[in-house]
DNA sequence: TAGATTGTTAATCGATTAACAATC
DNA sequence: TAGATTGTTAATCGATTAACAATC
């Protein structure tokens, strides 16, 4: 994961960034959002370090990687850094979907709101079962797995999410793989065998009950 | 976040264990559960290591925060890992939970299989939305929140799940903690409030996906 | 015994944080 | 100027991994 930092224009240095620095800009971005619907100007590093639940120092070295956003003795500007983080993360634009699996957790994907307020919709279902090709789910209609190549090309699509079983999570990142995606959400849980290039990012719902679980063993 | 070691019902040693530890303590019982469905009786540490994506003495470290469970020039026993695994994760008997918020995550969640296969069961799932009390999903009644005390204590739940608006999400961790909840799955995207000998975690479901975004556009 | 693989130590690598000069 | 807060350096802390003795 590397950092272009930019200045006017000209790339100034190559960095690893910390995929948890990604995750708390994230997490910046939503709170920064909170305290501009509540028509608050200005925030310091303590103040979004404790909003967030992390050191100020964190903050201020995030943030650091990607330029220099605040004023010394005053703060950041809470409408200016909002913008800097989604920019940085890709959320100042739109990202279209492909959701391959129209079982339960993808039937819950296409109807999560928290997508959306981020930019992303899920353009296209697929699935191969015969049951489930043609029926709707919200807006969307279930669209046989032939089809996934043709929606892929025609939107532009970058990203895709598997919510399908175990079994048949490899045949279908393959097939993405091979219609031009570039990066897979996988709600399946199996480690998939992915090329270099190909970014995948492995969702599992219960391994946070069993961090739980243990910590109630223990 | 500790290891109690035992050896022969004594208490041997507390250390720090890493949260990514857990995790992968995690990954590697679903995949000894892969090898011993398919008739896998002896694993390797570079194996199970190759399975999840992991380095080899990365699985070795993980397993001797917990104990010594294999044979020096031969391997792990598949079966007899599986459940020293499970049993390290708190996985060898039921958890109960009860769900707050009966809209698009909470309904997805009661029909999430995935929980099931983990011995997760949610037995009780609560709303305030007089619109969706009384309702059904799947096998489940929608009660209102003032039921939440009650089924808590009769079933002697010890795990809730948030799954309503960040605006209701602290006065139902609130409510929880009142109950007697110990451990909070927390799908609302807010950092809540709560008291030090109260277990949380937040699951985020679009982070991955920016982590995603920011990839591509790096 | 020779070959293989574990369990553990020590080295390395990387991320977090304290501290402070810069500067508003 | 005095007070505040950033941006960055250097120290600390913690996690990963290479290497190897132990041992099957």
């Amino acid at each position: 994961m590397l950092s272009l930092k930019f200045e006017g224009g000209i790339q100034v240095e190559t960095r690893k960034i910390p995929e948890a620095t990604i995750t708390r800009l994230s997490q910046y971005s939503k709170y920064l959002e909170r305290l501009d619907y509540n028509g608050i100007d200005i925030v310091s590093s303590s103040e979004l370090a404790e909003g967030v639940g992390v050191n100020s120092a964190q903050v201020r070295k995030d943030l650091s990687y990607f330029g220099e956003f605040g004023t010394r003795g005053i703060g950041y500007n809470v409408k200016d850094l909002l913008n800097y983080t989604l920019k940085i993360l890709g959320l100042n634009r739109k990202w279209p979907l492909v959701l391959v699996g129209a079982g339960n957790v993808g039937q819950a994907l296409c109807s999560f709101k928290g997508f959306n307020e981020r930019g992303f919709s899920i353009v296209g279902v697929f699935d191969n079962d015969l049951t489930k090709i043609g029926k709707r789910i919200g807006k969307l209609e279930v669209f046989p797995m032939e089809k996934l190549p043709e929606v892929i090309k025609l939107h532009e699509i970058k990203i895709g999410i598997i919510a399908v079983p175990v079994r048949a999570a490899q045949e279908v990142a393959d097939l993405m793989i091979k219609s031009g995606l570039q990066a897979i959400l996988n709600f399946a849980r199996v480690t998939l065998n992915i090329p270099e290039n190909i970014k995948v990012k492995n969702v599992d719902l219960s391994v946070k009950l069993e961090i739980l679980t243990f910590d109630l063993v223990t």
